[in-house]
DNA sequence: CTGAAAGCGCTAACAT
DNA sequence: ATGTTAGCGCTTTCAG
């Protein structure tokens, strides 16, 4: 059975195709019984109109695109939860590109990123907002960067939690280097002296700005940074369950006694390790994570954490997308304070005991 | 600056717009010369054709939409992983349509299907995959089904791990009965008698069968079944945590020594339940959880489970939505096996500790 | 191998 | 208040 069109309504309500585009968008009058005729016939023929049909006119589609790394990865799921929330409410729908990072090499994952903002812009979305890849990097190739340039000149483009070289973009953020002082002073409130970094990586600027905020924490405490306990090269469970293992691996007596974790995903990799090795967390080894996905509330024990606010960074980029379809905004920067979420994986240093004792107890046991 | 169209690089070229979308649809010889004149004012240009007219005429989008409950429920990113896979393969694009039943009334999250399903049909997607909401109900009612059912006659449609009255529709299932024979008999085989079944909603399909499977187990092993014993109200974590405290709450010398649970959520709600009454898992307390989420690997202690083969079930989906489209298929029903993950909150019965000593412990501090 | 022309289903002037 | 008509940007016969 093929589709009814204006046409077959019209026909059928002996009006013009126009006066039935004019009660289905409410665009001019019409006479209050033949609209109550076409909207019966509308009612009974199930009709719906061609979105397609309408978007070419219109020239807006009600479509935005997210182009983000994994899905998969919880973090992105809860930035995604405040994107629909407010864009349903304004009538959009979302493509939803997941880019495969996890199971791809790094390149891949990039030439997907410039497929999808082909793909995007061909089914002519009103605008696009990209989280984690390439906009991640500390320092993007200048290709890549131009690339989403050149996109941003023809529709709106918000960039969560990351930025690009060479050109002005919209974005909304978090204050990394304010989480990582945070997370840092924490630790350092509860005693701590002997303070680790881990996880994330070198060349991304979310982990250089975590870093950069736990160095800045350290040296305004006077505290000494050691560079062999910062170790990078992973956000996954499995990376801190390695990184752990490494810091752990040495002299016993000679470990720190508490850790920041450049996400919570890391977080809880260390304290599994942790464990293993026969320290309790948090009372031979305080750990705090970084993002607090829901997940961090339920492992055992509770996360500590730094929130980024996921769901206010979603619904902050859709609100801010919506201002600019249309529009011709001037460039945006929103800037989200993170908040340090306190639970059980962090306790005060517990002096004396903390390094030797529990320390021997797992080199020996 | 306006989009430059066929017509632009048609003219520009010296030929016709005809001969400008053979070279773009390699639909028909073209002399190599002026292939080569056209393709390189497509690069010059940055030309990129319209979806939407394109998708017009030809009644294809490359559009398939995925309406699901709860992004934030990490077991739907997992089957979207599989489902993306899959689908970008074969050159489709994804709708997410989240209908938001973590914080919204169920009344409102139906509406929301049924709001969703409208736009979709209207953005002419090719097909549409479901799963969650109204399917999983176990008698859901006339009017929602006959909604579904009149969309599955205009286009595809693909239900996953759930179905509607009324109608036959294409669905890739998990055997869910299976699935709870599975998990109470791993328990039964560890020397547990005293199981008890808890989370989920006995309104929702899934829950039913996987109580049915565990019914079916307990019965052929012999054993006692008590109704009390049997909770359900909810699949988060909270809800875990409030059936195991209710099970813990009465006399703790008449306490089961092993759960199943509904899903990984309330298994983990149930196992920090249980360690705050000072239980150890598995030691005092076997707990096993269901759908194998990523989250399930890296809980401590990390949670026995039944695997749902989550990206399977995804990748199968998206793969009979593409056989569907466009040609006509007969109703499909694909039956996928869970698959027992054996981690470690499950262990063998400690016979005349697990009661009396743990439950008294429970009971005394 | 290439061009002219007729739509796809809808909206928006411009008439009446 | 309603009808006529010209497109939106593309594909696709049908002729050459």
């Amino acid at each position: 059975m093929k589709p009814v069109t204006v046409y077959d309504i019209a026909r059928e309500a002996n009006v013009s195709v126009a006066t039935v585009s004019r009660v289905l968008n409410n665009t001019a009058p019409v006479k209050a019984s033949t609209r109550e005729r076409i909207m019966g016939l509308i009612q009974k023929h199930q009709f719906q109109p061609n979105a397609l049909a309408r978007s070419l006119i219109k020239k807006e589609t009600g479509m935005i695109g997210i182009i983000l790394p994994d899905i998969t990865n919880p973090f992105f799921p809860e930035v995604l939860a405040g994107l629909e929330q407010e864009a349903r409410n304004n009538g959009y729908t979302f493509f939803l590109c997941d880019t495969g990072s996890s199971n791809q090499d790094i390149k891949a994952q990039y030439q997907r990123e410039s497929q999808y903002l082909n793909i995007l812009m061909e089914k002519q979305v009103d605008g696009i907002i990209m989280i984690g890849g390439r906009i991640d990097l500390a320092r993007c190739s200048k290709e890549m960067a131009k690339e989403v340039a050149e996109v941003n000149k023809r529709l709106p483009v918000v960039l969560i939690n990351g930025n690009l070289p060479g050109a002005k973009f919209h974005r909304v953020i978090i204050d990394e280097v304010a989480g990582g002082v945070l997370a840092t002073e924490h630790l350092i409130g509860l005693g701590h002296t002997d303070i680790a970094f881990i996880g994330g990586y070198k060349q991304m600027s979310n982990t250089v700005q975590r870093l950069e905020g736990y160095t800045k924490a350290m040296q305004q405490a006077g505290l000494q940074i050691r560079e062999d306990w910062i170790i990078t090269g992973g956000f996954t469970v499995e990376a801190g369950k390695v990184f752990m293992n490494q810091l752990l691996g040495g002299e016993t007596e000679n470990r720190p006694t508490a850790i920041v974790c450049a996400n919570d995903l890391s977080a809880i990799g260390a304290i599994k390790a942790a464990v293993k090795h026969g320290l309790r967390v948090p009372e031979d080894m305080s750990i705090i994570g970084f993002d607090d996905i829901p997940l961090a509330a339920n492992v055992i024990p509770e996360l500590t954490t730094i929130s980024l606010k996921c769901l206010e960074l979603g619904r902050t980029a859709a609100h801010i997308l919506h201002q600019l379809i249309g529009k011709n905004g001037i460039d945006t920067l929103t800037v989200l304070q993170p908040e340090l979420v306190v639970r059980e994986s962090t306790a005060p240093l517990r002096v004396g005991i903390s390094i030797s004792a529990a320390g021997n107890v797992s080199s020996q046991g």
